[in-house]
Formats: C-alpha cells, sequence, structure tokens
DNA sequence: CTGTTAGCGCCTTCAC
DNA sequence: GTGAAGGCGCTAACAG
C-alpha cells in the first residue's frame, strides 16, 4: 500500500518536493499561485502527510503521553477528556496509558513514550522515578493530580486543603463536632492535603479532633465499606470519604445499616461523580472541576513544549467548590 | 538534547549498526554472545529506540488509532479501557481521540491517524464515511458497539437484540403488558436492535405491542426526562431505557414524581453502569460487558493486522447478561 | 552469523 | 521565491 509522498505532489504540480513542502506548511515561503496550485495537487492525488517522516526530520512529535492510573474510574476519564480536548485543538494526539497505579508499568509506559519521542507526558505518578526519568530524558512532564516529593515537573492539581476545609467547615456549621474522615492514602499530597483541610477546620473551630475518627483504609470500595463499619463504633454524627471510590463504600454500608441520612448520619464525599447526584440522598460532595484540570495540564504542557515559560517550576492549584445536597443535615441531638 | 542512536550502540559493542538492530529486535539473527554484548551496551550508554525511524524504514507503527464518542460516557470509557488493556499487552500504543459524535471531528480524527501511519483504528462509527475512507487508505478497521450500512470492515457488538428480547421477557414474566420504551436513535444497529429485541419478545408472548409506548428522545438525560414524564401518559407499568444517559432522565422523572419503583412501576436499563447498582432500588439492567467489548476489538484488530484472518468481513457479538435487581416487580393490579 | 549499502519521506540549509 | 542536496535513525536487502 503505496501512499502518495511529497515527490508525487510535486510532480503533479510541476514543483521540486522543497517546494511542496514549504506551501503546505511553512508559512510565507511560497507565492501564492504556487500555494495554490501544490494545495490542489495534493489534494487531487489523495495526499497524506507522513508523521514519522516529519517527526524522525524534525526530532519532535505531536502525541503527547498521558499516562493514568484507571480509565475506568470517572475521575481519571474526565482528567483524560479535559486533556484530549485541549490537546485536539492544538491538533496534538493523545496516547493513552492505563497503569494501574503499577510502577512497573509506569515505568515501561514512561519507556515506550521516550521511544515515540513525545515531546511531554502528563502523568498522574506513582513514584516521583517515573517524572524524574522523563525529564532526564529531555521530555516535559506535568504531574496530574498529585505532587510528589522530588517528582520535578509543574504540577496541576486541585487545592484539596481547602475543599475539605470547606466541606469539613459545613459539617462543622451543622453542629457536627464527631466527624469520622474515611481516607485511603496521606503520602501523595492528594491524600495529604485532604486531611490537612480536615484539621485545619477542627482548629479553625476549635474543636479537638479524636485521632480515632480518622480511619485509614485501601482504595477500594469494599474495603472502605468495612472500615465505616468500624468507624461507626466511634460514634460519629458525620462522615467523610476522601473520594468517590470511597464513598460508594461508606454509602452502602450506612444503608445497609438503615441508617437515615442524613438525619441520623451526614454523609459527605470528596471528588463529585455522576453517581453521586443520583442516588438518594444525593450527596453533598467537591466537585474537583476535574475536566477543567486536564485541560489546564494541556495547556501548561504546551506552553512548556512551546517554551513559552520561565524555566522556574509551576504550580497550579485549582479551586475545587463546594456541592451541597441533601446527605449533610444538623447534626443529631446527644 | 541528543539521544543515542544504534551507531553509538554499534560503536561501543564493537559490532556494525545492523548488527545492533537484529540483537535488539529480530529474533534469531545473533548469535548470543553478541546479543548480550549488544543489550549490556545499549543499556549501558542509555539508548532508546526511536519509534519514528524504525515506523518510517518499515512503513508500519505500533500505534493504534481508537475513536469514540464522549470519553466522559462510561461506556467509552470502559471499551477504551479493554481496548487499552489488550494492546498494551500486545506492545502497541492507544493514540485516543474523542470526536463527540460529531461527522466532521471524526473525518478529521481519521486523517490525523491516516498521517501517522497506523496500521489499524477502531471506531464507534458516525457515518460511514469514516470507515471506509481508512480502508480505502489500507487501514485496518474494527467498528465497535454499532454496525453501519456499508461501512465495511469487523465489527464487534454486543447482541442488542437478543439483551433487549430477554430484558423484555423479564418484565413480560412479571405480568407487564404496557411496558413503555425509551430510545434516543434506531439508525445504528444498536437501537436498531435493543427495538427489534423488545419487539421480538412481545410477539413471543403474544402481545399487541402499542407503538405509543415507543417514546423517542435525544440522547441527552434532560430531553429522556421530559420524555419520560410524556411517555407516562401512556400508563405504562413499566419501563425500559434503551441506555445509560436515558435512564438517568427517566429515573429522576419517576423519583420526581414520587412514584414508588418497582411497586407502582417497574424501571429498567440497558447497559449496566456503576451508579445503577448504587440508587435505590437498584436498577435491572443488561450488562453489555463493555471491557470486554473493547478487548475483543482490540484482538480482532490486532489479529488482522498480523493477518492471522481470513480476509472475509467478520462479525463478532457479544452476548450480553440480563443482570435482575430491585427496580422491577410484579405489574402492578388493574 | 555479520557487515555494507541504500534508502524510508520529510524538511532545512544553502545556493541561485 | 524556488531548486538541489543532504541527512534525521533505522532496518531490509544483499554480500560475504
Amino acid at each position: 500500500m503505496k501512499r502518495p509522498t511529497v515527490q508525487d505532489v510535486a510532480r503533479e504540480a510541476g514543483v521540486s518536493p522543497s517546494t511542496v513542502s514549504r506551501a503546505l506548511h511553512t508559512r510565507g515561503y511560497a507565492s501564492p499561485d504556487v500555494r495554490d496550485r501544490v494545495r490542489a495537487a495534493a489534494e487531487k492525488i489523495g495526499y497524506v502527510l507522513d508523521h514519522n517522516a516529519r517527526n524522525l526530520r524534525s526530532r519532535t512529535s505531536t502525541s503527547i503521553g498521558v499516562l493514568i492510573s484507571d480509565l475506568r474510574n470517572p475521575f481519571y476519564a474526565d482528567l483524560a477528556a479535559g486533556i484530549e480536548e485541549e490537546l485536539r485543538a492544538a491538533e496534538y494526539q493523545m496516547v493513552l496509558v492505563n497503569d494501574n497505579a503499577d510502577p512497573a508499568e509506569e515505568m515501561r509506559a514512561a519507556e515506550t513514550l521516550l521511544a515515540m519521542r513525545v515531546p511531554g507526558v502528563i502523568v498522574t505518578p506513582v513514584t516521583a522515578d517515573c517524572p524524574r526519568m522523563l525529564q532526564d530524558n529531555g521530555v516535559h512532564v506535568v504531574c496530574a493530580d498529585r505532587e510528589l516529593r522530588r517528582s520535578g515537573g509543574d504540577v496541576v492539581l486541585s487545592d484539596n486543603k481547602a475543599g475539605a476545609r470547606e466541606l469539613t467547615e459545613h459539617l462543622i456549621g451543622l453542629g457536627h463536632s464527631r466527624i469520622g474522615l474515611l481516607i485511603d492514602e496521606t503520602k501523595w499530597s492528594t491524600g495529604a492535603g485532604r486531611l490537612a483541610g480536615f484539621r485545619a477546620a477542627h482548629v479553625d473551630a476549635d474543636l479537638t479532633l479524636d485521632e480515632n475518627l480518622i480511619a485509614y483504609t485501601s482504595f477500594d470500595a469494599e474495603a472502605a465499606r468495612r472500615t465505616t463499619r468500624d468507624l461507626l463504633g466511634q460514634q460519629p454524627t458525620a462522615i467523610i470519604s476522601a473520594n468517590n471510590v470511597l464513598a460508594q463504600g461508606a454509602l452502602a454500608e450506612l444503608k445497609d445499616r438503615r441508617l437515615k441520612i442524613p438525619r441520623q448520619i451526614s454523609l459527605a464525599a470528596y471528588d463529585d461523580v455522576p453517581w453521586m447526584s443520583l442516588v438518594e440522598p444525593a450527596l453533598t460532595t467537591v466537585d474537583q472541576h476535574t475536566v477543567e484540570l486536564g485541560r489546564s495540564c494541556a495547556r501548561l504542557l504546551l506552553a512548556r513544549i512551546r517554551e513559552e515559560l520561565p524555566t522556574r517550576r509551576r504550580i497550579v492549584r485549582v479551586a475545587p467548590r463546594l456541592i451541597i445536597r441533601g446527605s449533610t443535615g444538623p447534626a443529631p441531638r446527644a
């Protein structure tokens, strides 16, 4: 299956290959009539540029690597959708890889992207090694959603501390003083920020936080459910789950116990995903503007690639928004 | 940022560039000791293959194009996740493009993929032009989820007719004789199949289907909600929504009306997505095995690319599975 | 089993 | 404003 090349277009238009190249892409270097003739010729014989040849010649590529943990989680899907939208508008392509939050997979993917000579990668990093290795090889990196110590690269984050603080304040404002926090990780900036916001709200309100109300679990709905069961032993009047996956488990457990939400117990989540407005009562949660987060990542990366930015590392913090729905209400009288 | 090339590895290992190439990739064409030496050298100087150069030379690529309508819809996200999983295992990469179900975007994306010289594309086609154009240019195409008249290419489908029939039979078995169908499109094989299954179940049960019970709407939850309102005027005792988006609208309307599900009316969906098991009552629906659908697409495409298949067009039909949950129950006494 | 040679298709000098 | 020449990094074809 042989496809037409610039040579063929050149012959058809009666000009040289270099003129074809200029007429088709470089701006201003060809007279208008030649340009038209070349374009017509290209169209006529069905010429399609060869990215591989162009990339080889110019040592770049318009493919951008996107490394995420789990496309089936709406958070990552939205993030990827935002990234893709922005890349497409700029005529870049998105090479999407699921690394399942596995360091080895992540590293393998990074190597593949190196081989593709992508100019940049957006990653929700599992370890700092991956972003670092990419940068050591001259690839621009934007870390999305979390910041790792010594990962380097630009970062786009949701302001987790502010979001969690606002959410916690909302509950405190409703009279809750025993608020349980269901959380999986606090090593990454994501969980750490949410925990910090949770604590900060307590401090601001002069409330002593019973450490037993912080329930550590693993990133999986079933585990969250069991942890919620334990947490209920601490007699909280409200529960915050640190992300959308944990919220599923928490909700399942509360429903299973036939606890009236929010009359007997309030439930709030972090990271708004569609199902939270479909359940009854709908869940109070923090919207991370995930799609916009993705768009920001892409814009930042593209600016880097075009060298429009000062070398200094940039950290973009996207303000989240508290969405109050029916699942949170006044604390029950003791 | 100059990266090491085969030349550099060759010098380091004391062999020729072609031997490096063979030792690194082609199997069996280099003696074990040379192979080891070359690998060690490559590792030592941090050599990474250049896909662009290889693709140019060998006129192939290991990137596969995936064209879908909307990554934020869990159906497409799951499909993409299944595809990516299988491609990654085979050391292929996924270039993912959202076309927003817009024919122009779809065509633009197809041209980009042509420029990338991808050997194959998986697409949820909006028009037949896109798959056809790709095939005319020697690209293997697998159409996912729907079959378009004269699109050509292999197809991987959920057996929509069987699924809808089984779901309808389930309702008929519960005594429902006025079942409303909320559906958006019937031009594509997807909607057409579901409608056909719905009709077939009625025929099998010797039930005359009141055509007013088929409510056409557009692909959007809000529209579905309004259509549901109208449909309720026809006094159905059960409603089937033809996909996950329409189901949101239908559920919202029923809840808004304070109709007891399933006591006053049964609700069932098509295409199982996570929220359907979180709402109360959980929705009876048909699981399309979407991730597996995606895997099938990728496997089929890869087999094509490796020329392991007879030229004849292949149509894979994945059997869906009825999931009965709490939202469907006996028809209320008239 | 290994080396030499010759491009893949493009674009960027450099001349004119 | 346009053409000629060369080479990006790799591997297929051909010798040896």
